[in-house]
RNA sequence: CGCGGAGUAGAGCAGUUGGUAGCUCGUCGGGCUCAUAACCCGGAGGUCGCAGGUUCAAGUCCUGUCUCCGCAACCA
């Protein structure tokens, strides 16, 4: 009997900048549903990619000084890239697709031919604004007040030859894709589509550019390259071996499959992507999800805004599935939520510690404890189950088909909930049952002991294999202390009361999630944040120089002498000024100030033979007069204004000029 | 202007097909001591933005209205 498959993929992250918490979250949900469907036994396919062409990221490339395969290679393999961050979050994903893939490239430009072919695709002109200084097309509907929405110079009306898609021709279908079918989900979002972009009147698809060169050319007609509607949204495809011979499993039946895609791009998922799968004459996704979009402060989080949210330092802190667990368990996964370092750990706190850690903790620890970690034979049963045995057991046993109903409808928030009850109820079942109580008198009451921490362990098993596609590290931790088998932690086993052998051996082993310190984790991700922000400040800046000339003499009326410094001292109620008393070479002591404390402490130069002007007019300062000014390099590290004062060898007497 | 979403206890949020308003944190009181100062029970606190309407019954459907947010060609 051949297994049952299920493709399902993330979108291609378009790599122009490192990835946050709001990618993380959405590959993080993809990866819980492939492991599930996998814990199901059905044979699963799950890809994740790069999306990686792009006039953007030929900009990007260009001021980093590098070729834009250059600049895509070190954000999607690089150190902290897209990548090294999927195996930190310990996704299972088969297949990694980036559209600059060879045969992925050769694949577009076979169905773009296709396509053409069909008299799907046809030579046009696309007529629009143009910023010629950004040299980008705009539409009328793009521009502010009329100008460039990107530099705010005018634009002019301009067109150029390209290729167009016939979307219009597959209007009525899409709609009634969209509205009579759960092709989207969740249902919300199709009035968005309909009314938006449905009712106006599909119109045809410009599907090349001409105005950069980062792409997949045209085969046949390669001044133009693939706009990214083919390039990309065919990645799901080409991924399975479609128009290319680098996979065969796209005729080995893995297509159809499901999208799970952001909000943002269902327009571009729901519409273009069937529309196109329907000129190709290919089967349509089973389902395309829009799930929501995770928010700070209740706004948008953007680079712009510099209140990204980076997963490195969250999953170092708390966790990988600590991190993937609040992710899933937290927000409804079509609408949007709020994020924040406090919901962070408050949920980790109550949920993983002291709800679910805790329970294993305190189960373990009485197993151990009362019967030496191995519970006598026949404690699977009890003769006169009391009102709260039958409760928990009723409940156990049928979260499996409530958590599958939720995971169903995707909606692992909910799946999580249900798991979560029955943690509460168990926590709650060793109060009611007492088992210290129980334990004082074990000739009388151990046999019933005994059954209660069976209880306790099985309730926690169907938990575990539950919980399994969401901390599969945490779930593994967790069946080794309560001793469940590998026969014991399948899908089937889930639904199925007193799988648990009786007498595993229970092990207490190390808290599965320590209780986090909130005050003290704020302040350290507070500083680790700031940390971050200093890092990503240049290593070392200076001063561009000036392009002004200036002529010979008037260079040659700056008047600097080496000085020797005869004393020094702070100026009093001045945080930053010295007051220097100079040895010019004139026999007159020379007086300068100069504002330099947070760098030097006047002890440190008496003596030091430094550079001045010594022909400035004489200035006052705090009171005190100062006549010239010594020289000094300055530059900035890390956002971090540093000073040199000029010191040249002693060897040179006071008063020499320099010229 | 258009489209979409949201307005529910002090805070943050759930509330499939209309039928006694829930959860987490906080707060007040009690219990327990197996456990990660965790666990369990109970109390206080909400006219579910506002105004109408449908209905035996509406947070849940309809109409109007106010406020906030997002989208408008590629940012999950």
């Amino acid at each position: 009997m051949e297994n049952k498959k299920f493709y399902i993929t993330t979108p291609i992250y378009y790599p122009s900048d490192k990835l946050h918490i709001g990618h993380t979250y959405c590959t993080v949900a993809t990866d819980a549903l492939a492991r599930y469907h996998r814990l199901k036994g059905e044979e699963v396919m799950f890809l994740t990619g790069t999306d990686e062409h792009g006039q953007k990221i030929e900009n990007k490339a260009k001021e980093a000084g590098v070729t834009p395969k250059e600049f895509v290679d070190r954000i999607v393999e690089g150190e902290g890239g897209v990548k090294a961050l999927w195996e930190l979050m310990n996704i299972s994903n088969d297949r990694f697709i980036r559209t600059t893939d060879d045969y992925h490239v050769s694949a577009v430009q076979k169905l773009f031919r296709k396509m053409y072919d069909k008299g799907d695709i046809y030579k046009g002109t696309y007529k629009g604004k143009y910023c010629t200084p950004c040299e980008s097309f705009w539409t009328e509907s793009q521009l502010k007040d009329g100008c460039c929405p990107d530099c705010g110079r005018p634009v002019v009306d301009a067109e150029e030859e390209a290729y167009f898609f016939r979307l219009s021709k597959y209007a009525d279908r899409i709609r009634d894709l969209l509205e009579n079918t759960d092709f989207l989900q969740p249902r919300s979002r199709v009035n968005e589509m309909v009314k938006n972009f449905i009712d106006p009147g599909l119109e045809d698809l410009c599907v090349s550019r001409t105005s950069f060169t980062w792409g997949i050319p045209v085969d046949f007609d390669p001044k133009h390259v693939v706009y990214v509607w083919l390039d990309a949204l065919t990645n799901y495809i080409t991924a399975l071996g479609y128009c290319n011979d680098r996979y065969d499993d796209y005729d080995k039946g893995w297509w159809p499959g499901v999208n799970i895609v952001g909000k943002e791009i269902v327009r571009f998922h729901s519409i273009i992507w069937p529309a196109m799968l329907m000129s190709l004459g290919e089967p349509l996704p089973k389902h395309v999800f829009g799930h929501g979009w995770l928010l700070l402060d209740g706004g948008k989080m953007s680079k712009s805004k510099g209140n990204v949210v980076d997963p490195y330092i969250l999953a170092e802190k708390f966790g990988v599935d600590a991190l993937r667990f609040f992710l899933m368990r937290t927000f409804p996964f079509g609408s949007d939520g709020n994020f924040s370092n406090e919901l962070l750990i408050q949920t980790i706190n109550t949920d993983l510690a002291n709800d679910l850690g805790n329970l294993v903790s305190r189960t373990t620890a009485m197993a151990g404890k009362y019967f030496g970690g191995t519970l006598p034979e026949g404690c699977g049963t009890w003769e006169a189950p009391e009102d709260c045995d039958k409760d928990l057991t009723a409940l156990a046993s049928g979260l499996r088909d409530r958590y599958e109903d939720a995971m169903e409808q995707f909606a692992p928030h909910k799946a999580l909930d249900e798991v979560f009850k029955v943690i509460q109820r168990a926590n709650k079942y060793i109060d009611e049952t007492a088992p210290w109580a129980l334990a004082k008198d074990m000739d009388a009451n151990g046999r019933r002991l005994a059954h209660v921490l069976y209880n306790l362990l099985e309730a926690t098993r169907i938990c575990g294999i539950l919980l399994s596609p969401f901390m599969p590290e945490s779930m593994e931790k967790l069946f080794a202390q309560t001793g469940a088998p590998a026969e014991g932690r399948t899908w089937d086993s889930a639904a199925q009361w007193g799988a648990l052998p009786e007498t595993v051996s229970v092990t207490k082993g190390e808290n599965l999630f320590p209780r986090i310190d909130m005050e003290k984790a704020i302040a350290e991700l507070e500083a680790a944040a700031a940390a971050a922000k200093k890092a990503a400040l240049p290593a070392v800046e200076v001063e561009p120089q000036l392009t002004e000339k200036v002529d010979f003499d008037t260079f040659c009326k700056s008047d600097f002498r080496a000085v020797k410094v005869k004393a020094c001292e702070a100026v009093k109620k001045s945080a930053k000024l010295l007051k220097f008393t100079l040895d010019d070479g004139t026999g007159v002591d020379r007086q300068i100030l100069s504002g330099i404390h947070a760098w030097y402490e006047p002890e440190d130069l008496v003596g030091k033979t430094l550079i001045a002007i010594v022909n400035l007019p004489p200035r006052k300062m705090m009171g005190l007069e100062s006549n010239g000014m010594l020289i000094s390099a300055v530059h900035t590290e890390k956002g971090e204004e540093c000073l040199h004062l000029i010191m040249v060898d002693d060897a040179i007497p006071a008063g020499a000029k320099l010229c």
